[in-house]
DNA sequence: GCAAGGTC
């Protein structure tokens, strides 16, 4: 008997360990159900359908847009079952609270500040109580949403949503970057977290496009009102990041045309003319500005006008067949070539697409997916009566060959019909067409011709002509929206001489650049990042419709009075409200904010917050502690030019990052190490500042100073007001907004056991590479940088390790000549003398030989020994960035050209193309 | 009454 029972339990439990082996035991009593999210029902749709083998049930769901699909599937090694449905885009919208949200209840500037939340719409209530009617009998939620930006923060309000309603819940992402067979099933098997840093940049650019969007808006209309009541009561005069650099590029087009100075230009023509058929030939030289010089060369070639044929080359020609659509391309030719606007067009893609006759319209894709099948598809219209025979010829030659590009937004296909109807009107009928003939273009193969090249001499002057013979057409014959002629040319041989029939002098005038059609604005929004694929149209037609353009002759752009007023008013105020970059600015800080570079808060703080500019600032080596006394409070925004003068900040870049505040520009490069090393480390935030900052340099980096202002930064960047209290005693933060480690040196020289602060990361692990000799250890080590101070040095009243390091080098050089001076390239020196009306008229001193462009800011007296330390008189400059010594007698003079009669902001040497 | 980004 026990025997019989000790089977029994030995068979039940080989029983239940195969149950459980076979996971039939756990689907038997506690199968996993999960909630599967996408961020479109067509996504939803396609995912359910390959994720189940085409097996998926469907049902409704609360939205008659976002249906149900039912299946099982086998997730992480187990059977599950699976409901999947769909939002349509953001779930949630970002609103002001209360007295904010109304226009006369708050003021503009407190839009900054006033608190925000996000809600779900009323029209999108029903897909949201569908999340959380569904989630509520599943263990597992798994975000579909689009693998780009929007994506990851739309998967995140699903995620806020389902939290809400279901607690313990299991969260993943499918990362995919195509919705096939394929690519569903791998990203199943490979789930991943949801990206909280990718969200969150989304977060960021809904806050600022909100805050800045509204507060501007508010204040400029009601502004503008009131100053022009007659003509702009009922008027919104908005402002957008995307809609005023759009109508910036409008503006700017404009003003090039209008301030387009017309030239006169002179060339020659040869003409041979055979029997009616008129070749022209070009000269080499294009065309001169000179007409005496013109005149010259016509003159050579009619004393002696006959012409020698130097070569004859005939090569093949192609004309290539477009790339598979996409929409801004879709959006271009279509305002090109059907005459149809790009908002007009987007509507009626949309409708075809959901109509089912084409694929989804908002795609970045132009290279076709190689499991595509394009034969049937091609093979779908070989009925039709105009493009029929043509399609047909395509299966008959081989099959489809699409041109392919390089582009993929790994969602989407490029645009192509998916269905084949004779039975659409209008606009509707002629976007279709092109749809369909651009898609049998694409899949066709380019047109084939000869091209005849002819080089011609007359009198040493070269000229040529081409000729085109189309041998075949190819996808010109669907395409009929490009054209290619023909050529004739003569048949020339090389060595032939003939006479010209005639060779003449023609006048031109270069004309100004056209005005802006809207496939030409659309190519600027997508070169500037301004909008997305999705939303150009829209922008144009917000500034078409706020009355800031116009359309003249229906084709081209033009400014209005409002347009062109608003543009000019800020720029008036040197704010470049209009101008891409500002755009381009928030785009590189939400790439740090997703790479984890850069915290959210700190982002919203800088673009948001008022525009302080004050720092605590305290200077080592008494450098010009005469001046301003340490510790100073200091204003780097412009409002103190002569301490920005000190400190070589280039004002003008300033006031261009004034809504930033995120980086300013040193004017020389020798001073584009001053400022971490005058200032001590200790760099404390005023009671004014709410938050700390962080100075950093570009030392060590090999800069052509002269070259690009711009490179030569000083980054000075607001940081959160959290990382505060993350900052250690000595307030030292590296360039990646870390508290700076402090270290020992161990370098077996004369700096053994001096101390310097360091990036915590480390440049080898991704940190900066910040370096800054402890307060300590300045004295004593080889200088704030790299290069050994003499004693004689730490006495100088240079402000400027740089500046040390010329009088470093000035010592060890020679005694005055040429060959024994070398520069800082380690070249001979120029010996050169100072001109300038002052003390030193008549001084000889030594600076690099090279040109302006790239010259060093080598300088020397050449009257005085190397012993001595830099120039203690006010010096004349070598070169643009030297001469920081002469501050000291508070002889103010131009830190470029060192004129006493201007300073850099002035200086025409600075600024060449302007002045 | 405002933005820009999704999508229907």
């Amino acid at each position: 008997m026990l025997q019989c029972l000790e089977k029994l339990n030995s068979r039940l439990n080989r029983t239940l360990c195969f149950l459980v082996n076979k996971q039939i035991f756990v689907n038997k009593y506690s199968t996993m159900k999960y909630l599967n999210v996408a961020e479109k029902n067509d996504a939803a749709k396609n995912i359910a359908s390959h994720l189940s083998k085409g097996t998926s049930t469907g049902r409704k769901g609360l939205s008659k847009y976002n249906k149900i699909y039912q299946f099982k599937a086998n997730v992480m090694g187990q059977d599950c079952e699976m409901v999947m449905t769909s939002v349509s885009g953001h779930l949630l919208a970002l609103e002001f609270s209360g007295t904010y949200r109304t226009w006369q209840t708050c003021s503009p500037l407190s839009l900054f500040d006033a608190p925000v939340f996000k809600y779900c719409p009323e029209n999108y209530q029903k897909i949201k109580m569908t999340l959380e009617r569904e989630v509520r009998s599943c263990q597992g939620l798994i975000i579909w949403t689009d693998c780009d930006r929007e994506g990851e923060n739309i998967g995140f309000e699903i995620i806020d949503v389902c939290k809400a309603a279901r607690t313990n819940l299991k969260i993943y992402r499918a990362k995919f970057s195509e919705i096939t067979l394929v690519s569903v099933n791998r990203a199943l098997q490979n789930l991943e977290e949801p990206n909280k840093n990718t969200s969150n940049a989304v977060d960021v650019r809904q806050e600022l496009d909100l805050r800045i969007g509204a507060a501007f808006t508010r204040f400029q209309t009601l502004r503008l009102q009131k100053v022009f009541p007659s003509k702009l009561t009922d008027t919104i005069v908005s402002y957008g990041s995307c809609q005023f650099p759009t109508l910036g590029f409008v503006v700017e087009r404009y003003r090039a045309i209008e301030n387009f100075i017309v030239e006169t230009f002179w060339k020659l023509k040869v003409n041979h003319t055979i029997e009616n058929l008129s070749v022209e030939f070009a000269w080499e030289r294009f065309r001169l500005f000179d007409e005496y010089a013109c005149k010259i060369f016509h003159d050579i070639c009619t004393e002696n006008p006959l012409a020698r044929v130097l070569e004859v080359k005939t090569k093949p020609k192609s004309k290539w067949r477009p790339l598979p659509l996409e929409t801004v391309e879709l959006e271009k030719q279509a305002s090109r070539k059907l005459k149809i606007h790009a908002k007009e067009t987007m509507q009626l893609a949309e409708k075809l697409y959901t109509q089912g006759f084409i694929s989804y319209p908002r795609t970045e894709t132009n290279e076709f997916p190689k499991e595509m099948n394009l034969a049937q598809l091609v093979g779908q219209q070989t009925g039709d009566p105009n493009w029929g025979t043509f399609a047909q010829k395509i299966l008959d030659n081989g099959g489809p060959t699409p041109r392919q590009g390089k582009k993929s937004d790994k969602a989407h296909p490029p645009i192509h019909p998916t269905k084949y109807t004779n039975n659409l009107s209008g606009n509707e009928k002629r976007l279709y067409e092109f749809i369909v003939r651009s898609f049998l273009a694409c899949c066709s193969k380019d047109a084939q011709g000869q091209e005849t090249i002819v080089n011609i001499d007359i009198g040493r002057e070269k000229f040529s002509a081409n000729g085109l013979v189309i041998t075949e057409l190819n996808y010109l014959e669907v395409y009929i929206y490009e054209k290619w002629s023909s050529k004739e040319i003569h048949v020339y041989q090389e060595g032939q001489i003939f006479s010209p029939t005639s060779i003449d002098i023609v006048s031109g005038t270069t004309s100004p650049p056209s005005l802006l059609t809207e496939a030409d604005l659309i190519s600027l929004m997508e070169k500037h990042g301004i909008g997305t694929d999705a939303t150009h149209a829209e922008h144009i037609e917000k500034i078409k419709s706020r009355s800031y353009v116009a359309l003249a002759d229906e084709k081209y752009f033009v400014p209005g009075v409002l347009g062109m007023g608003l543009v000019e008013g800020y720029d008036a105020m040197g704010l470049e409200m209009s101008k891409p970059h500002l755009r381009a600015q928030l785009e590189s800080d939400l790439k740090e904010i997703i790479e984890g570079r850069k915290q959210p808060e700190a982002v919203l703080s800088e673009q948001c917050g008022p525009d302080y500019k004050m720092m605590k600032f305290e200077w080592r080596n008494n450098s010009i502690s005469h001046i301003y006394a340490p510790p100073y409070t200091g204003c780097i925004g412009g409002c103190d030019r002569t301490f920005l003068e000190y400190l070589n900040i280039n004002i003008n870049s300033v006031i261009k990052t004034s809504g930033s505040s995120a980086q300013v520009t040193s004017s020389n490069t020798s001073s584009r190490t001053d400022i971490s090393v005058p200032i001590q480390n200790h760099i404390i935030p005023s009671n004014a500042l709410r938050n700390p900052i962080e100075i950093g340099s570009n030392r060590g980096r090999d800069i052509p100073a002269q070259r690009n202002n711009a490179m030569n930064t000083t980054n000075i960047r607001m940081n959160s007001a959290s990382n505060a209290a993350n900052l250690d005693d000595n307030h030292v933060v590296c360039r990646c907004s870390k508290p700076a480690i402090l270290l020992t040196s161990k370098k077996q020289n004369q700096n053994f056991g001096q101390k310097f602060y360091k990036c915590p990361v480390g440049k080898e692990n991704g940190g900066c590479d910040f370096f800054l000799w402890a307060p300590e250890s300045v004295n004593n080590a080889q200088s704030a940088f790299e290069t050994p101070p003499s004693s004689s040095e730490q006495t100088t009243f240079n402000t400027t390790g740089v500046a040390r390091r010329d009088a470093n080098r000035n010592r060890n050089t020679g005694s005055g000549n040429t060959d024994d001076v070398k520069c800082d390239c380690r070249l001979p020196c120029k010996k050169l003398t100072v001109h300038k009306e002052g003390p030193n008229k008549g001084r000889q001193f030594y600076g690099c030989a090279k040109d302006l462009s790239s010259k060093c800011n080598f300088f020397k007296w050449a009257d005085e020994s190397g012993s001595r330390p830099g120039p203690a008189r006010p010096a004349p400059v070598s070169s643009r960035g030297g001469g920081r010594a002469s501050r000291r007698g508070a002889v103010r003079h131009c830190s470029f050209c060192g004129s006493t009669e201007h300073d850099f902001r002035t200086c025409s040497i600075r600024r060449p193309s302007t002045d």
